[in-house]
DNA sequence: CATTACAAGGGGATAATTCCCCTTTTTGGC
DNA sequence: GCCAAAAAGGGGAATTATCCCCTTGTAATG
């Protein structure tokens, strides 16, 4: 029994191809396109049958991805949804996976790793890859950067230098011992076990502009 | 007496404000406005006075700032030359300046600076900014970057690490003395004198990427 | 063959970094 | 005023990083 699937995206040239191409895989097939989230809830409530998964376009009129799957995961939080999309930003993939989506993958994609996503939900009940890890673990460090004080922010600019941490201590008015407790506690805050650690995450989170 | 000035922009609009904002300048003048670079070159080799100082643009039909600059070299080479354009690459700045372009504006500037930048060709023979420290500190990385062998940008490397060095020497299947040999011949090259010192080169010019 | 350049390795010393555990002072609510 | 949290400072020890000066083998080059 082929497992079923629903798309939902308003290109139609895009969503029929996408069609095309699903029932192509073994195993998969689509039982009903959607051109927005509000058509999909229609169809949800009227009392029609769940599909397998759900393949999501975040960029639609009307109710868009996100607004439909917090409507999803409100309804029917055991609802696969597989989000395809053309935007990558961090913030959106983070918040998507909140609410609850099993796989984020860009249009861009291989077929052969959309097929691979599509066996990968059913099988595992998620699918990650570089994109989604990239944005946990940026979103990780963002976290991380938030709970950082003043002059914390300001001692690891300065440790994104050739200073030593004494030299640090002068350029911030304070006892080397001092310095040395803000490194151990970044340490501890960021992960990390080296000034080149705490270089790399300043740098990575634009605390020290090159 | 006036300064004078010639501009060279194909850009109309642009080239006959900037005549207004140079005239409204003390001890500035405008004789004359071209299209491109031949019709200065045309007229240069008609025996017309030569200017104190020639505006010019980068982005030109027929003959464009970096041909008329070349020319200028060959036949004038005490012309003083302001680069006036739109693009900031490091590569056309550094050019340009080879070709003894006394400074290099990019045309958002405030007329202030523009002013400032007149009267520091005429009193010091040239002009410098912030994007031209940039250009030229890239281009130095840049030229140090290509002296490196393979070996020390694998080794540069492996120092963008939170690894100790016997443990990249370990890595590189080297004796620990040997990591610190190279650590100490980068140093050297680089002009750097610590670890974050290679690390943020290496970040810079693309060896290690983020 | 001699020369030069470079990769690889090393001795020994000093300075910087990392680590753990502790005290005092300041500060911001309640 | 009191309490908790954050900022600031510290002792002492182990590990790393930095520095300078030196040797050997090897490959390339004139």
């Amino acid at each position: 029994m082929s497992k079923t699937i629903i798309i939902v995206d308003d290109h139609k040239l895009f969503a029929q191809s996408l069609q095309i191409l699903v029932n192509s895989f073994e195993g998969f097939k689509v039982i009903d396109c959607f051109k927005n989230g509000e058509e999909l809830v229609k169809y949800i409530e009227d009392g029609n049958p769940l599909p397998d998964i759900i393949l999501l376009d975040m960029r639609m009129p009307v109710m868009d991805g996100m607004d439909t799957m917090a409507w999803l995961k409100e309804n029917k939080p055991d609802q696969k949804v597989l989000t395809l999309t053309v935007d990558q930003e961090d913030e959106t993939i983070i918040k998507m996976l909140r609410l609850g989506c099993r796989g984020y993958l860009l249009k861009d994609i291989e077929p052969e790793e959309f097929e691979y996503a599509l066996n990968a939900i059913e099988r595992n009940g998620y699918y990650s890859n570089q994109t989604i890890s990239d944005a946990l673990s940026h979103e990780e460090r963002k976290r991380k950067y938030e709970e950082l004080t003043e002059r914390e922010l300001e001692f690891l600019n300065h440790a994104c230098s050739e200073l030593t941490y004494k030299q640090v201590a002068e350029e911030m008015f304070l006892s080397p011992k001092t310095v040395d407790n803000y490194r151990e506690s970044l340490f501890g805050k960021l992960g990390v076990k080296s000034r080149v650690g705490l270089v790399m995450f300043a740098i990575k989170e634009g605390i020290y502009k090159i």
